[in-house]
DNA sequence: AAGGATTCCTGTTGGC
DNA sequence: TGCCAACAGGAATCCT
């Protein structure tokens, strides 16, 4: 499940191995990701030059010399740098073969994820004229609680929300919810000043350091299954429903908020 | 218009 | 043990 932290990680990984290579060929065994992927891509992307890879929300961005290609990996996706003859996978869907022998593989069981071409300026494109900021770049400490006035959705919604701002996915909006001791059904609306600040400081530092866990793994990149482990970072109650909150022992309880599964601590949380 | 519900998909899990 | 339904989840899109 890319979150944030390992899209990053996964962009910090590829990028030494392919930025200001050529593209040789594209092959596309399988191009029914969430929207289909171009055939063409080969025809378009064919020995133009990869100027860098960056990363935009959960977005990958392959910045090419006429446009960008951009890569989601949506919930099960990876993306692997591939140096020497290696067997296919099943959901080895695309590869991206470079001039330096290097084949960029994206495997993604459940093709949520997405492989688009455009020439677009990339903040006008449609899936990113609208996205909030990235957590490490709000300065305003009021940011999100100016946002939030007579917001009645739930608070735990109200931060997954792309508009709002980016890369808060299920993980760490429990998280940081729970760090900030803030019930996660609470209307955003009607959060004080006082704890909104705490709230965003926490989505900024869990955020931060997870990527920063997952940086350490990068050596290993290459030859690992494409899954970054950041998966390391200790998780206080995420996926621990029964289990004892690790600040008061409180039983963690969970439920579910917009078809999400929702984990917290009754006693810390309110 | 805001906010909740639906939708895409397959590997994993839990129940019987 | 084996089968199968339920479940998970990012985020666009649809619906109320």
């Amino acid at each position: 499940m890319p979150e944030l932290p390992e899209v990053e990680t996964t962009a910090r990984g590829i990028r030494s191995h392919i930025e200001s290579r050529k593209i040789l060929d594209v092959k596309i065994r399988n191009n029914r990701l969430r929207w289909p992927v171009d055939n063409n891509l080969s025809k378009i992307l064919a020995s133009q030059t990869l100027k860098s890879v960056t990363r935009r929300a959960k977005y990958l961005l392959l910045n090419f010399e006429t446009g960008t290609l951009i890569i989601h990996l949506g919930m099960s996706g990876s993306l692997r740098v591939i140096t020497e003859p290696t067997e296919l996978k099943k959901h080895d869907h695309i590869s991206l073969f470079f001039d330096n022998e290097i084949e960029l593989r994206y495997h993604d069981p459940r093709r949520f994820g997405a492989m688009l071409w455009t020439e677009e300026l990339i903040e006008q494109h449609p899936l990113f004229i609208k996205l909030g900021p990235e957590p490490s770049e709000i300065l305003d400490p009021d940011y999100l609680y100016k946002l939030s006035r007579d917001k009645k959705a739930a608070i735990k919604s109200f931060i997954m929300d792309n508009h709002h701002i980016v890369g808060v996915g299920n993980i760490y909006a429990n998280e940081a919810l729970f760090l900030s001791g803030i019930h996660p059904k609470r209307a955003a609306g009607k959060i004080s000043k006082a704890r909104f600040r705490v709230l965003q400081t926490h989505i900024q530092a869990v955020l931060k350091k997870a990527i920063e866990q997952g940086g350490t793994t990068l050596r290993d990149f290459v030859n690992s299954d494409g899954q970054p482990g950041y998966f390391a970072q200790q998780l206080n109650v995420y996926g621990k429903a029964g289990e004892s909150c690790p600040v008061c022992e409180t039983t963690i309880k969970s439920l579910t908020i917009a078809q999400r599964n929702t984990f917290y601590c009754p006693n810390c949380q309110r």
